[in-house]
DNA sequence: CGCTGGCACTCGGACGGACAGAGTGCCAGG
DNA sequence: CCTGGCACTCTGTCCGTCCGAGTGCCAGCG
């Protein structure tokens, strides 16, 4: 066990090398932080933080700097989440009271958050998984095609173009409108199916086609996994990333514009509370040496989406996870109220 | 008037500078490209390209590259647009024919942008203003509130949220639901207006004012410009630019981020044809080092939207030009026929 | 036993001069 | 008008030196 100076040590480091970029030394130490003893006895400490793992140096006679390990121990037992003052609190409401519909929300959340972080920025829209039907509607476009719109409680809308196996008159739409509403409106997508089994049955023969049709296509709507979306944007911090630019940069980019990758990075954080994930921790290789802060957010007490940032391992956690949380909160009222 | 040779010899720094990213010397042409002349020749030309300001160099005693100027005068006299290759076709239409709604061709076609030119590909989605109306929709969600949704012949959909000031029953509804879509089913948007005009007058008088916020809810969203919407990808071709990387970089990304900039780059390229706008030509300050290739797609003969690329000076003009002339082609395609 | 000051050592980055190479401009001659 | 030749200029690179920051270790002190 780690005694209470070192972890202090190890502390100060992480603090300095975030605010200066550059390797920390012993002597740099003891004079910004009066931890009370000489830089020779920082020096002891910090072989044997070195010994642990926590902090490495890039060449011998150089500062040290945190390693992946140092990162961990710092954002678990050292470091609080800073939270936001009460007019950056004022800023993040107005700002996201403005919008209008769920697209501006995203949207609006999306430039926040790499705002207030100066880092990317990663959004994904309420879960169609998670959420419960509102609405569903049937429109007539042609005698053998249907329009599928599905509202969402949190607003999202998705629609599909059917084309039915035999023309579809006004009236039976209208009655599988109907009976499609009563069943659904209210529920989780997860009941529909069941909820939906036995609907064909109650039409006529000529028309069970046509409603087995725009059933399979409610279904697919609802499971379809990459019809997951999220937004992205403060792309722009990337540059502030570090010195040797193309090489770090670049599979952040690449990651970024997969967003099969960031889905799962989101989804593999944990359900509840916030998930640090910090360089090596990220399942993609590209993403080695970026740290992921994200967090749920929901209309009610239950997470409907996630949300977060993307940005260097060397970044202000305390600060960065106080500016996610508190982003989460207000944009989760904002659905709650729509 | 500048020499039949000393244009070859612009096209071929063009061509070498393209290549190799290094600015191009009198003696490495001569070499490369069978001018048949000597270098001193082609040192006196150059002198004389110089003088006009096609090209420039660097440093005294370093090779040339081209201008601003220099590109002008290639892209618009010394080369055409490098038709697709055949399996190119083939490979575009592929990619393009699996897509299953409209944003998924909008997302498909910015990949493919991007990894046809291997630069930054900009998608704008069929505008607003040139569509027409295929359907009105309207749902009543509560008993004063009714959500608005508008589908255009290009298959996309817009929603609102509509708070009626007073409650509006359901046979109301689906009266204005036949009224409206009478008038406005396949017009086109910039009619609307005038069509509605006098329709409140058909209502009871509790009504009309519910009438007249469905209506101008409708108004707004049909004139409202920032729900201009557009796709961007490939930013991760961004890390191929230059050397200089942070101050070259920065300012197009932040360029990407800001819709409205980039849509006003679409907007202001000429309406028929493809435009291409280099360098300082660009309005916009953090594009001055870049080129923007773009292209009006449309269903039908006319065009709905623009896309495009962007991408440095440095660039490959014919191919570029080529893969975006052929891209917009197939999108249009892919709409008409959906 | 832990902290401290001192000391020798190592290494990276900055500085500066020398050098090679590429490219130019100019000029005289064909 | 083209060409070969020549002197010049500039950049990028290599190499040796030097300086400073930082370390590890050790002996001494409380």
């Amino acid at each position: 066990m780690l005694s209470e100076r070192r972890l202090q040590v190890l502390r100060a480091i992480v603090q300095d090398y975030v605010g200066t970029e550059e390797p920390v030394g012993s002597k740099a130490l003891t004079e910004r932080h009066n931890l009370g003893v000489s830089p020779a006895t920082v020096r002891n400490d910090m072989a044997a933080l070195e010994d642990e793992g926590f902090i490495a140096q890039p060449h011998t006679s150089a500062g040290r700097i945190p390693t992946d390990k140092g990162y961990r121990l710092f954002v678990d037992k050292l470091a609080g989440v800073k939270p936001m003052t009460a007019p950056e609190r004022r800023a993040i409401q107005n700002f996201l009271d403005g919008a209008v519909d769920l697209d501006d929300v995203v949207a609006r959340t999306v430039r926040l958050l790499a705002q207030l972080t100066r880092q990317v920025a990663v959004v994904q829209y309420p879960s169609l998984t998670r959420s419960t039907v509102r609405h569903v509607e049937l429109l007539s476009l042609a005698p053998a095609r249907v329009m599928l719109v599905l509202i969402t409680d949190t607003g999202r809308v998705e629609q599909r173009m059917v084309d039915c196996p035999a023309p579809f008159g006004e009236a039976s739409l209208a009655d599988l409108r109907a009976r499609l509403n009563s069943r659904v409106a209210g529920r989780r997508f997860t009941d529909v199916p069941r909820l939906v089994e036995d609907l064909p049955e109650g039409f006529d023969v000529e028309d069970r086609g046509t409603v087995a049709t725009v059933l399979s296509t409610l279904l697919e709507t609802l499971v379809e996994e990459n019809e997951e979306r999220l937004m992205i944007g403060g792309t722009a911090n990337l540059t502030r990333f570090g010195h040797d630019f193309p090489l770090t940069i670049r599979p952040v980019l690449e990651a970024l514009e997969e967003q099969v990758v960031l889905l799962k990075l989101l989804g593999e954080a944990g359900d509840s509370g916030m998930t640090v994930r910090i360089g090596h921790e990220n399942a993609y290789e590209g993403l080695n040496s970026t740290s992921v802060v994200s967090v749920g957010y929901g209309s009610g007490g239950e997470a409907v989406a996630k949300l977060g940032v993307v940005g260097p391992t060397r970044m202000d956690y305390p600060g960065t996870m106080g500016a996610v949380r508190a982003v989460a909160r207000y944009v989760g009222q904002i659905l709650a109220e729509s």
